[in-house]
DNA sequence: GTGAAAGCGCTAACAA
DNA sequence: TTGTTAGCGCTTTCAC
């Protein structure tokens, strides 16, 4: 693999006049970096990013850790700060935790605090005060921080306001028993854990039960273990084997990947979405566009997302490449995304 | 961030000591080393995987470059060789090429070369000849090489013996009419195009049909733009329109977003399926198991594919660590990944 | 069993 | 406008 200094010397420059041309500091004469740019293009030289980060500190490339790779949700929102990165010449790696505390430490520790400029990460099991011990001083942009303080930019998804979306939606249909899938009524009423994402759709749901007049209790709210496709189909398959009928005629789950899971189990049960009840999903992913019937959600706006997540993260990274001193940097952010309800089959009446 | 020196000196011993103590090396003694395990502890010290590259040129990090990090297929497969990378004590990044050129040539020359000790690749637009020509001698798998030459080690998809089985399944099952969906059947026939993904199952689709004894030509071919999921459900639309009814009652799509789509297709013109219809897809995504009706499919084992890609990575990275010459090291090895028919309702009659 | 020293490839002061 | 020089943090001979 040919150097910089076999550029330069075929170039018939120093090393560094080499370094100044490729990156096309104007200082350099245009003729001389000509000259280096075709030394360099006919050694297939490419710059080495370990040395150049080892010695820069910056490396264009930041990176992104998610919960798993093979689910829809994060594989897609991943690809968005991917492409938005791209637009601002940042090169996106992508790294899954699998939702262990233990991988999450490593792959902040290991990875993206050595190779990346900066890191977008959806903390799972790790608190902030735990990433503040761990991290190297690097940009880092949560997404859904659960913790109180917030002592990391940060964008939310639109939990709140979604969520009430979402009954509001279900009211205006006309149901009159709705249901709501994926979250743990009791232990969240308990341990007021209002801040995780299921806590806050939660209070969004309760909210707009209450502004319409609704009286809901724990009946009304289903849990799911991890919120995973199998176990919602399991919990819809009783719901409609529950002595007296299916006790709902709407139901809000959680997740997309709840609500075609509750889908699925229904259709195994017999029982007709929309007709005998009606589903309303949340995150928007593809699938939900070509299941049977297609799902109406509320679709987060994963390019929004994106771009607030990016920007965030510009936003620091030119901060410590003007070197501000702490009292002139931005204070800590949080952010929403955008979110859209699409109306789609499963709530149609 | 604390560095090698900052622990050597909280411990009393050299750069050098800290350096072999911390990787474990059986010549530091016992109390030695714990004594630098506890002050690199102490320092949440982070060995940085730039200089380490730099000097020893190994990261410990290998990288995976899919088409899109947002469909099912390449996702869940960078998702498998994530899960068995991490076995092996290797960290995983993923990067999405988004099918374009310039992004692959990108990414290779970039990130994966630079920072990463080994690649496994899905080429889409850049030839093995283009790939020697940019690639710094680094082990690289492909995954389905579309090359005739075999320049690299490669896993293959059960394409040939995978699609040969959808057919022999739709043969069993009592279709006398079977379609093939996303697949160009001249310009495969013209072009000789057959090391190509779609070709190879082309290809195995042909046997099958012609060991039944069973005509086709190009009507029994039904193309799709980019195999999107959207072209797949305009297609069975119009096949659903077809004067004189449907011409297929079985149907072989050559992946599950396809076969998903056209499912959605045939919902949508009021065509029943398996009834009317049976299809049969191709990859085993996750969705295929809760879609309405869950989805018959030629699965790929990824996590076979995922280990053999990864072995093969190791074996080479094994050979350089070794330094073997060359004529001591493997020739080039192509293997082919696993495969089983799961059937479910989309072909149940 | 441990330390001294060299250097991986690059960038950024500083000199010229 | 270009070259010289000094490291970034680590690993790895080679001495001791």
């Amino acid at each position: 693999m040919a150097t910089m200094s076999d550029v330069a010397k075929a170039a018939g420059v120093s090393r560094a006049t080499a370094s100044y041309a490729l990156r096309g500091d104007p200082r350099i004469a245009p003729e001389t970096a000509e000259r280096v740019r075709r030394a360099a293009s006919d050694l297939h030289y490419t710059t080495n990013l370990s040395a150049r980060s080892l010695r820069s500190g910056r490396s264009g490339v930041i990176g992104v850790a998610i919960f798993e790779l093979d689910k829809p949700y994060p594989s897609e929102m991943s690809a968005a700060v991917s492409r938005e990165a791209a637009r601002h010449d940042l090169e996106t790696i992508v790294q899954q935790t699998s939702n262990s505390k233990e991988r999450e430490i490593s792959i902040l520790r290991k990875v993206t605090s050595q190779l990346c400029d900066a890191t977008i990460f959806s903390p799972g099991n790790i608190s902030p005060e735990e990433i503040t011990a761990l991290y190297g001083g690097k940009p880092l942009i949560l997404l859904d921080d659960i913790s109180d303080e917030p002592l990391f930019d940060c964008v939310f998804t639109p939990c709140e306001d979604g969520a009430a979306a979402a009954i509001r939606h279900l009211i205006d249909i006309g149901c009159e028993h709705i249901g709501v899938l994926g979250v743990d009524y009791n232990a969240l009423v308990d341990d007021r854990q209002s801040t995780t994402v299921s806590g806050r759709r939660l209070a969004g749901a309760l909210r707009a039960f209450d502004e319409a007049g609704i009286d809901v209790d724990e009946r009304n709210f289903i849990p799911v273990d991890h919120w995973g496709t199998p176990g919602a189909r399991e919990a819809a398959r009783e719901l409609a084997d529950t002595a007296g009928g299916l006790p709902f005629d709407g139901m809000f789950c959680m997740t997309d990947s709840l609500a075609l899971g509750a889908i699925r189990g229904f259709a195994d049960a017999g029982v007709h979405v929309p007709d005998d009840v009606a589903i309303v999903g949340f995150d928007g992913i593809n699938e939900g566009e070509y299941s049977v019937p297609s799902l109406t959600t509320v679709s987060t706006d994963l390019n929004d997302l994106a771009a607030k997540a990016v920007g965030l993260l510009l936003d620091r990274l030119d901060e410590d490449a003007r070197n501000l001193p702490q009292e002139e940097r931005a204070g800590v952010r949080r952010l929403t995304a955008d979110y859209r309800l699409i109306q789609r089959e499963s709530t149609r009446r």
